[in-house]
DNA sequence: AGTCAAGGCCAG
DNA sequence: CTGGCCTTGACT
């Protein structure tokens, strides 16, 4: 039996982001199979207790924490064990602790290398249907020693750390090879480039103590939690396929390509997170029917004009994991509605903005300009921006990747994926939707998506930034790509650039009154608390106007810790706390 | 033939 | 129900 067969559990016209059960139910072989136990009314935020919280964001997807590039999508721990590693072999690689309950890793299991007790856990859980609750608040500590206490934590936390629902076998055969394991080979390969990569960046600290210019997360005190394992989604819809030939990263095929056709809907994509995906179409999104990135014949860029396109607006497209977005929104309404009857669909927004929000700073910390700034630079400009790019990358993946703007979750309830761009304020639909019409009469495109992007984050008039200079140039740099980009590519249309720029405010507009609404929920205690996204709208409206929480050890922000944060590739394990 | 990630078995 | 160990079989 193939894998699709194994997983065709799905509807086949579902749309991309419907996440519900096909007829069959979530399972393969009809309803749940007599589990006594029954599901709690959800109602708690997904917090941690006291007893576990050793630091703000004890429990949330601990891989959140440290995003370690685009692609990442599993969770392990790096060596915890406060070594410099000097030894990069594969034994090395595989010691590591069980992402789940800290156990000792004994292969890949389901996605991700975990410990032989969650593997068969996970299994026995998946296969018999299981269904468990929680009798606390849903947020039980697990580790080794406590992980038999709350099978329903245990589960929800193998999901959070990536562990596969669609690697169980529907069929139970025994034995051979599944669509994984090229992944979990170049998985492999990459944690060895890491361990080198880290040796080395080791080998650089050690010759530059002193040189205060570094801007390493050496000292945090939070480098044994887990870390994102580096697994790449297969890109295959059938066992048979192998994910290598797969298409790469969203890059050129974003750029005007007006003698090609538009990029074919991504199927893959969807299939590559769905345990239900039954046909290549089920997971494509909506072909774009008015994909300004596909321009017209009077308006877009000709071929020879699209070899104009500077190298560096080139740069900047390659900057972009739509693929990564998608995936990461997806994965997380998958897990989070996964054996759940009903789930507060506020909160599971917020949960979505949250992930959003690292992915936001994973993606600006390594792009040109904005990486050579300090941290209290780079956290000033992000907390200057964050609300205003969440709603660009919104418009973005509606109007370049046919993004719709519901979905049904895995518990049948639909989920108004608008409400992301929106931050919450169904109120301002109109706004926004006037607002991408608007940027569809200019033909707004990706390259002009991740200029404006970039416009957004380089603020140069944020209050405090230290290295002003660094942030104008950069700022003064895209601006004028981007001027050159419309006036090379789009000469039919009158004043593309100076429109763009007008759009800014419209989008800061928007953003500025998501952002008070989300602010006002949470103060009424409706919002998950201790997230990045809560500690963002905190801090625009701290008394000294948006000035740097503490940043001394024992109060470090997440974003504090997100910006300083090593390289992705050159990560130092640290002792525990 | 060896590898290793699936599923299965069964004592505790 | 758990988790350590065993069996299986596609892939190398």
């Amino acid at each position: 039996m193939t894998m699709d067969q194994q997983t065709g559990l799905m509807s086949l016209n579902m749309s991309p982001f419907d996440l519900s059960p096909g007829p069959e139910g979530s399972g393969s072989g009809g309803g749940p199979s007599g589990t006594s136990q029954q599901y709690v009314p959800q109602g708690a935020a997904y917090q941690c207790g006291p007893e576990q919280q050793s630091f703000g964001y004890a429990n949330l997807d601990p891989s959140y924490l440290f995003p370690t590039g685009a692609g990442g999508e599993a969770g392990a721990y790096l060596p915890a064990t406060g070594a410099v590693c000097d030894q990069t072999d594969t034994k090395d690689v595989i010691e590591e602790l069980c992402p789940v309950c800290g156990d000792k890793v004994s292969g890949y299991h389901y996605g991700l290398l975990t410990c032989e007790s969650c593997k068969g856990f996970f299994k026995r859980t998946v296969q018999n249907k299981k269904v468990y609750t929680c009798v606390a608040e849903r947020a039980c500590h697990i580790d080794k020693t406590q992980r038999k206490r709350c099978p329903f934590c245990r589960f929800q936390k193998c999901l959070d750390v990536g562990m596969k629902l669609e690697a169980v076998r529907a069929d139970r055969m025994r034995g051979g090879r599944n669509k994984f394991g090229p992944m979990y080979k170049r998985d492999r390969a990459r944690k060895l480039q890491m361990m080198r990569q880290r040796q080395i960046a080791v080998q650089t600290l050690r010759g530059s103590i002193g040189d205060g210019s570094l801007v390493l997360g050496f000292g945090s005190p939070y480098a044994s939690v887990p870390v994102k394992q580096e697994i790449q989604i297969p890109q295959v819809s059938s066992l048979t396929s192998s994910p290598e030939s797969s298409p790469g990263p969203v890059l050129l095929a974003a750029q005007p390509q007006p003698q090609q056709p538009p990029p074919p809907p991504a199927h893959d994509k969807w299939e590559a997170h769905s345990p239900h995906s039954a046909s290549p179409d089920a997971f494509a999104f909506d072909a774009p029917a008015t994909n300004a990135a596909t321009p017209s014949s009077t308006a877009e860029p000709t071929s020879t004009e699209t070899l104009r396109v500077s190298p560096m607006i080139r740069e900047f497209v390659q900057t972009i994991d739509d693929r990564e977005w998608q995936n990461s929104l997806f994965g997380l309404l998958q897990s989070q509605t996964y054996n759940q009857c009903e789930v507060d669909l506020f909160e599971l927004m917020c949960k979505v903005l949250d992930q959003n929000l690292f992915s936001q700073v994973d993606w600006a910390r390594n792009t040109v300009f904005f990486k050579y700034l300090k941290v209290d630079d780079q956290m000033k400009l992000l907390q200057n921006s964050w609300s205003d790019m969440l709603v660009l990358d919104h418009l973005h993946q509606r109007m370049h990747n046919g993004l719709p703007d519901e979905t049904t979750l895995h518990n049948g309830q639909k989920f108004d994926l608008i409400c992301l761009g929106l931050l919450g304020v169904p109120a301002l639909a109109d706004h926004f939707n006037e607002l991408q019409n608007k940027l569809a009469e200019l033909k707004f495109d990706v390259p002009d998506y991740i200029c404006v992007k970039f416009l957004l984050l380089l603020n140069p008039e944020v209050r405090g930034i230290v290295n002003v200079k660094c942030v104008r140039d950069g700022y003064q740099t895209v601006q004028a790509a981007l001027l050159d980009y419309t006036l090379t590519c789009y000469p039919n249309i009158q004043d593309k650039f100076g429109k763009l720029v007008t759009v800014v405010p419209e989008i800061h507009a928007l953003a500025s009154r998501g952002e008070e609404h989300l602010y006002q929920r949470h103060c009424a205690g409706q919002a998950p608390t201790q997230t990045l996204l809560m500690e963002m709208l905190h801090a625009k409206r701290k008394p000294n106007g948006g000035e740097m929480v503490n940043r001394s050890a024992e109060h470090t922000s997440t974003l504090d810790r997100l910006c300083g944060f090593l390289p992705s590739d050159a990560i130092e394990p640290h002792s525990p706390i």
